[in-house]
DNA sequence: GCACTAATAAAACGAACGTTCAATTAATTC
DNA sequence: GAATTAATTGAACGTTCGTTTTATTAGTGC
């Protein structure tokens, strides 16, 4: 046999992309075969190397589109009040609706860093720096002015970060909990974490910010 | 050759497990091989299995120890206090002490549960359950004394734990901050993430909670 | 110093790994 | 409908894996 009736390279490297992020979350990267990844998309593994040159290759192109997408979905959700509380409730919200919504690429990005190469290792931690400075840069602005009480901004930024990025750990959707309870609650534990007051802002776009505060 | 001048089971069995908690958080349980292993030994890889029957025993055996330690570490550090401040403060600085000190090991505990059987995947998980419990016994009690301002007990623990676990992910002695530091801020954080109320005790053995609260 | 045990080396096992290559067939183009 | 391109198979390559077996030497007890 050889080409076989129906296929197309498109589907086939978007089932490859699939499958591989799920076995690579459950299994780890370097517990999946390529024979494994193969046999979940229908596919012998030879198939694969017409998508992707390398294991490595397919990894790293995961991790880097994972990547690139939470960067533009904080472009996206980051809002133009420059009111502290109101920015760093829009970035918990989008963390953790970007996070829950792809928990099995979350997992591959946090768990298979150490099986990049050097250089491609640089690149994701480049990107991910950029996108924990936009909290950084939240939690500064907040301390300067007045509306946040912090010790150390670096390591309130990771720590909120670590809190967050946690919930793929143990949420399931359908659960005790909805995604809107679990948002609600994160988003009370991180106002009274950093200390918040009340915002006095007019505009208030995300509007669990005032609850959170109050709570 | 055989059996080498100075060669004692002993010294070889603990310099395993020290190799191998550092090799498997470095590289993952998958991509270390027993020659390896048996190479950062300075041993051939047949003479590991003296002492491990199989590779997946080793890893079991450096996950159960590890976490038989934790628990052990929490029986010793607890308060005999009832105060909810003053145990969550104990809680809070032994797992960072804990956790800290074993950086390698806290890693491979964490991330390589999948590389377990069933079965003794459920062992650890056991374990780890009930040490969480101990963190959510201490915020219920507190929520009901009035302590504390919490919205969801169960929540609360897996994001303090999460959060307080994920120290080990940047923190390196000897850097920009102390270990004394860090446990001061996340205790800080924790006790406001909590939301909780000075503390009334008389009896403080803690010092640092009083502090955590006022600020 | 002789028997015995502990600790290791050396070599080998079959299985699985990532990857390559040539052959083959489905779809597309003209 | 012939020529061309796209997609895949099946077989094979050399390597490495976890593990076992056997032989050999260092230490220990008497």
């Amino acid at each position: 046999m050889a080409r076989t009736t129906g296929s197309d390279g498109e589907k086939t490297e978007a089932a490859v992309r699939e499958a591989a992020v799920s076995l690579i979350a459950r299994l780890g990267y370097q517990a999946m075969s390529m024979r494994q990844l193969a046999a979940e998309v229908g596919v012998q593994a030879a198939a694969l190397y017409r998508y992707f040159p390398t294991k490595e290759d397919l990894l790293f192109t995961l991790m880097r589109e994972h990547m690139e997408g939470l960067l533009k979905a904080w472009g996206a959700a980051r809002p133009a009040s420059a009111d502290p509380v109101i920015r760093l409730a829009a970035y918990v919200e989008n963390h953790i609706a970007f996070h829950i919504e792809r928990r099995h690429a979350t997992h591959v990005s946090n768990m298979e860093l150490r099986s990049l190469s050097h250089e491609r290792l640089t690149q994701i931690l480049k990107m991910r720096t950029a996108y924990e400075k936009e909290l950084r840069t939240i939690l500064r602005d907040g301390l300067e002015a007045g509306a946040f009480e912090i010790d150390d901004t670096g390591l309130t930024a990771m720590a909120l970060i670590q809190m967050m990025t946690g919930v793929i750990v143990w949420f399931r959707p359908g659960e005790r909990l909805s995604l809107a309870e679990v948002t609600a609650s994160y988003l009370s534990m991180t106002m009274r974490l950093v200390g918040a007051t009340i915002s006095h802002s007019t505009a208030r776009p995300s509007g669990r910010a005032g609850n959170a505060v109050a709570l």
